[in-house]
DNA sequence: AATTACCCTATAGATTTAATAGGATAAACA
DNA sequence: TGTTTATCCTATTAAATCTATAGGGTAATT
């Protein structure tokens, strides 16, 4: 399942990339538009900001806003960043590997060579779609 | 990330596959070849038998055995058993869809736009495996 | 009748997720 | 300079889920 975490994080992003203007947006309006509790939403924006997703400006007329164009943001830095590991397994994570404690060989284990293809398969749809991608 | 008990269930049917002839293994040796709980270990099998994977025979010589022949077996059924929904948000499943409390049109849904295919990009490894294809 | 091994329910412990609380800090503006 | 605005930050709690264990019941074999 995907976090709501994430979803809400992906959400504030799809919104930020929408706006006509690169002028910072307040939680506040991100939160009411996007149906998220605000703060929730505040700490997920400031976990975006420290990891160089978003900018942000203090005071009024302050907010957040994206440092860099959408189509320079691929899924897969976004997807890491909000919900971790990208394959469903860490014996076969690229960012996070972690051998199993059962296991006494990859190589013979079904359930590493099924998860090696799922996750090449999920990473190929990550890698080939931007945040500008999946505006509607 | 995949729960144990999915892994744990991949692992038990990938060991009943692999067995030469058709005769029931019982719980403690799977265990212990695959470094199980034997505990959560019957009750991963107990689920496995009622939904049509296994068989079992009690008493002394008893144990599980599987059903199909491996090659009939494909990882879409497997995975929907074990672990549940394929899609990582209920609002792109196929056999588990429920709408989102939040977000008032799916189609203007970047997050239900990147997971359909991320679905669909894992539906099809499902599809393409079955018990078989994954023995190593 | 004794042994073996699956059958079944309940429950507890651990972990993760989701959300809230409460205030600190900094910028804008009158 | 003081008030308002809005982000910044830490801690805590509530809920849900996952993992595992406990403890006995049932059926088949020998």
């Amino acid at each position: 399942m995907l976090s709501k975490k994430t979803k809400y994080g992906l959400k504030a992003l799809t919104y930020l990339a929408s706006q006509a203007n690169k002028e910072p947006v307040q939680i506040a309006e991100i939160a009411q538009h996007e149906n998220i509790s605000q703060k929730f939403l505040e700490s997920i924006l400031l976990s975006l900001r420290k990891t160089g997703f978003l900018g942000s400006k203090k005071g009024k007329g302050g907010g957040y806003y994206l440092i860099k164009d959408p189509s320079e943001i691929p899924m897969t830095t976004v997807i890491r960043v909000l919900e971790g590991p990208i394959a469903m397994v860490p014996c076969v994570s690229l960012n996070f590997y972690e051998k199993c404690d059962d296991c006494p060989d990859e190589n013979e284990c079904s359930v590493h060579k099924l998860m090696l293809m799922v996750r090449d398969s999920a990473l190929e749809v990550y890698r080939n779609n931007t945040l500008a991608d999946i505006l509607t």
